[in-house]
DNA sequence: GTTAGCATGTAAGGAGTTACATGATTTT
DNA sequence: AAAATCATGTAACTCCTTACATGCTAAC
């Protein structure tokens, strides 16, 4: 099933698909991928690539990659079972907080999927911000003239972005299903 | 100092300021204000209020506000040191993650705060949320060429999407400022 | 009469951060 | 020579969620 955990790994087969990478640069270049959220610390990534070596999802690269001189790093590469994995995970349906946590992962290592899964993550993520949206613009009628100014405001623009999100989306997707990759958007 | 737990604190703090309530509500109300983002489980409150009980931030209502009937429901009401407590937290400056995981809370109950604090953590958001913005962009312009095209995606939506965000706290910050409250009354 | 919602709590466990420990290499 | 950055790792701790335990009342 889909735990909470499988993000790290997720995100680890994700980057070592484009190549073979040690855990330092891993860290780095997920830190600049995430940008806005939270950063991973060393605490949890090496002991993550441990298990995940004790998996068997990824292997030490045995060629020294670089000539040499360094501290010896630990460079990994995916190894079939992790590249199976990946495309599960990738695939996976699982409860709404799991797949809205990993959304941005999946969505930047979409090129490294069929569009049929592309146009799943998307289509499932758009149905659940239109849902949560109904439900609050529900509740947002139901208690109207209680609510404090600064709340409502709060509830005004946290639609408003959602909103937004979605119509990115519905962009995306309509992007998705056409034939021919348009070489830019028609502007918002 | 400012410590990750305190935002419950913070929140409950917030609405009991409203006047007393009980924690099946306290937690309803959370739910309905947080909206998007995780929801507040029992396992998390519960403890919370007798730890602020013993805190003294917090005390339960004497009276049954209810007629009788129903299970004994515990109502809290914020004391005095509470209040202090609560102003301390609305006005605290810590670390980045801190501020930027409160932020949402803290303008729900900017009714109970001075314009003074409001503006300090409206300006204080919107100069962290700048700062990514220009480590970002100088980061993209850096590896341009080499991204993947859904990563790029992923980047200039979420630069649009802050860019929106600074935009919004910019009106509110002058709204703030200006004497006059355009629409309504002046005051509650 | 049984399901759904009200209402409060505890125990176990997951997930990740902070802080610590260590040491090489490059830049200033 | 010092400071920054590269590089890997462990241990303790925090915080929260899940699952369990309990029992009442209202609605169907």
């Amino acid at each position: 099933m889909a735990r909470r955990a499988d993000t790290i790994e997720l995100a680890v087969l994700g980057l070592l698909h484009e190549g073979p990478m040690h855990g330092y640069e891993l860290r780095k270049r997920l830190n600049l991928m995430l940008g806005w959220g939270r950063v991973l610390s060393y605490g949890s990534l090496y002991p993550a690539l441990k298990k995940m070596l004790r998996a068997d999802l990824i292997r030490e690269v045995a060629g020294p990659a670089s000539p040499s001189s360094r501290r010896p790093r630990i460079t990994y590469e995916v190894t079939p079972a992790g590249n199976e994995h990946f495309q599960r995970l990738m695939a996976e349906v699982g409860p709404t907080a799991w797949e809205d946590d990993n959304f941005d992962i999946r969505f930047a290592f979409f090129s490294s999927t069929d569009m049929e899964i592309r146009l799943r993550v998307l289509e499932g993520r758009r149905s659940r911000l239109q849902e949560r949206l109904a439900r609050v613009q529900g509740e947002l009628e139901r208690t109207q003239a209680e609510v404090d100014r600064y709340a409502a405001e709060l509830q005004r623009h946290g639609v408003e972005s959602v909103e937004r999100e979605v119509r990115w989306l519905s962009d995306l997707i309509q992007a998705e299903r056409e034939p021919r990759p348009a070489p830019s958007a028609p502007t918002d």
